[in-house]
DNA sequence: TGCTGCATCGCAAACGTTTTCGGTGCGCTG
DNA sequence: CAGCGCACCGAAAACGTTTGCGATGCAGCA
């Protein structure tokens, strides 16, 4: 069903259906229901690959997200509480939200090319920022709409939104110091993700506030971010020859591991180790003990990052006057009962 | 950039540039090298909207999941892995996978009828089979290439993969049944998804054939199937006059609300009761004690859901010469320490 | 009446690509 | 030398849509 048959169907022309159907002012009311009544009756719905070609523009948003080779860090439900927000803000103005998985024996880098050359989408979310992030510079210097989960050192202004990973491990620091521990560890993820280094940058200005020396052993980067992770991250911790009486996590699903990891040592979480996490799911929300950990409502930081978004697109800037989004996000501690002083 | 950009500058026609980026024989051998150098020279790559348009087909492939309020079902990694899966076999077909999620408050038959409508994609996985779905007859009308991810009692022959739920059930009763369990409770979708129905046919039957009267207290319907649908399900059985023994789930991700909703009851899972469930994420392999679950690989499941689509895609049938796929898989038990006799 | 302005609509171009058709030039055969 | 086949390439149509431009008709006004 093209647009053709409905206008030949009602002996009027093409343009001036198209016309009706995009609510443009110069069609006569009467013309107008005709035609709508017609498109609902057949079930017209415009070809898509037709009106983004005419008009360049293709309707839908990418997100990025990376999988590795078993599952996907899109695995957890931290992009799907994202997802929900964006398309929540999305509704309203007729755009698609389509997921992108980067696999990981393709490069990040090349995939967003490939992806920006073939017009696919009008803009992108990009997440798991690197420290230094070819994708941004690419995306700036093309002037493809873009907003980051994440900030980077590469590129010039950009939108981008952040968790408040200082405040956290600062907080988080403090708190556990304040209970009396001195030692205490960090997970943080192996890879270039800027937020590791933020973390652990954090972390050791947290201690060095404290009077704490900064032991480079506490301090284990972990591959995956995990319950496998979390699981091999305690066997190194408890390793030493003197452990910690603490760890902090940079999410939290690596606790369940982490748990795990305690009770095979015969160790009880919470009063044989703190431990304090992220809040990236729901699912560790059930652990005994329960976790303490920092949350944040990933709905309302997906709906902002769409309206960051939308805010950089010329034909939807006038509807979102907010400006070049840049946020960091704090987060909030909900206390449970994982961390308590040390024995 | 586009193609007529670069036969300009190659001095060529835009038809001999088409035939060259596209492997056709009928172009020279240095011409051919000439324009494959310029495109990468340049970057280019096809516009996906205008190949749409003439070839009327976008190599993209949907994937259509659900999303509640909150988060999705895509939220456990259960899809996550199937994705994987997918784009292994795609990946050799310049296929692209598009994940469309469908807001709860937006009506899955709906949403498939605009997806297919503006011809965003060129076929569709469907998963969140109801017992009556008509996305399945549209599609069939419609004529449009699609597999789905569990069985209905809607539409004619189609291609579809589901898990041998049947199987899961009667092993798990017999299973718990020869260890002296008596009263087992099963706790099944409270939508109208068909596994549910499945489940619960094949949970009454093995109770028949072990000489169990069934008793409907014990079949719980959940609506929700997340951690809090577990912790709510375990409420409702433990307020019963004479408990279960033991519980059968229809996923992983509901035990762990119901070890929590267990240790809030002052009772060890496993030792007070027996619980089973059904592997569909690895977040739950680190519960304590081990959950005794069935388990199958996610990403076979969904390399072969890709193979069976494309095999219903007339230009993919040549390549996948493997006919209509209406498979149930097996799963494979996982024994763990939830499960031992009742005390 | 004649002119202006407005509402409404049709015509046709344009978006970028693939593919059919026909044409050119060349080598080979008889 | 005539004829044929083949390799290679250019021209143009087609996919479905939006939109600028011009045409038409009619009301209002002088």
């Amino acid at each position: 069903m093209s647009i053709r048959e409905l206008a030949n169907h009602l002996n009027i022309s093409i343009g001036t259906v198209s016309r009706a159907l995009n609510g443009r002012s110069d069609v006569n009311a009467e013309t107008r229901r005709r035609v709508l009544e017609a498109a609902e009756e057949f079930g017209y719905v415009p070809n898509q690959s037709g009106r983004s070609l005419r008009q360049g523009t293709t309707n839908a948003i990418g997100f990025m997200v990376e999988t590795n080779s078993e599952t996907s860090t899109h695995g957890d439900t931290f992009f799907s509480s994202i997802y929900v927000g964006v398309q929540k803000e999305f509704a309203a103005h007729h755009l698609d939200l389509v997921v992108l998985l980067c696999p990981s024996d393709d490069d990040p880098y090349d995939h967003v090319r490939r992806v920006v050359a073939r017009r696919f989408v009008d803009a992108l979310f990009i997440s798991a920022i690197q420290r230094h992030d070819p994708r941004i510079d690419f995306l700036i210097e093309r002037d493809i709409p873009f907003i980051a989960l994440g900030r980077s050192l590469s590129g010039g202004s950009h939108p981008w939104i952040d968790l408040d990973f200082e405040g956290v491990a600062t907080k988080a620091v403090n708190r556990l110091v304040a209970r009396g521990h001195r030692r205490i560890g960090l997970v943080t993820p192996g890879t270039e993700l800027n937020l590791g280094y933020v973390f652990a940058d954090a972390y050791r200005a947290a201690l060095a506030a404290n009077g704490i020396a900064y032991d480079p052993r506490l301090l284990v980067r972990s591959e995956q971010t995990s319950e496998e992770g979390g699981y091999h991250a305690t066997d190194a911790l408890l390793a030493l020859d003197t452990r910690p009486t603490a760890m902090l996590l940079v999410n939290e699903i690596m606790a369940i591991g982490v748990y795990r990891r305690l009770h095979e040592a015969g160790l009880t979480p919470g009063r044989d180790m703190a431990v304090i996490g992220l809040r990236q799911s729901p699912q560790a929300r059930f652990l005994s003990p329960a976790l303490t950990c920092f949350d944040i409502s990933l709905v309302d930081l997906g709906r902002r990052l769409a309206q960051g978004l939308l805010a950089s697109m010329p034909a939807y800037r006038d509807s979102h006057p907010i400006g070049l989004v840049q946020e960091i996000w704090p987060m909030e501690l909900v206390a449970g009962e994982s961390d308590p002083p040390p024995r």
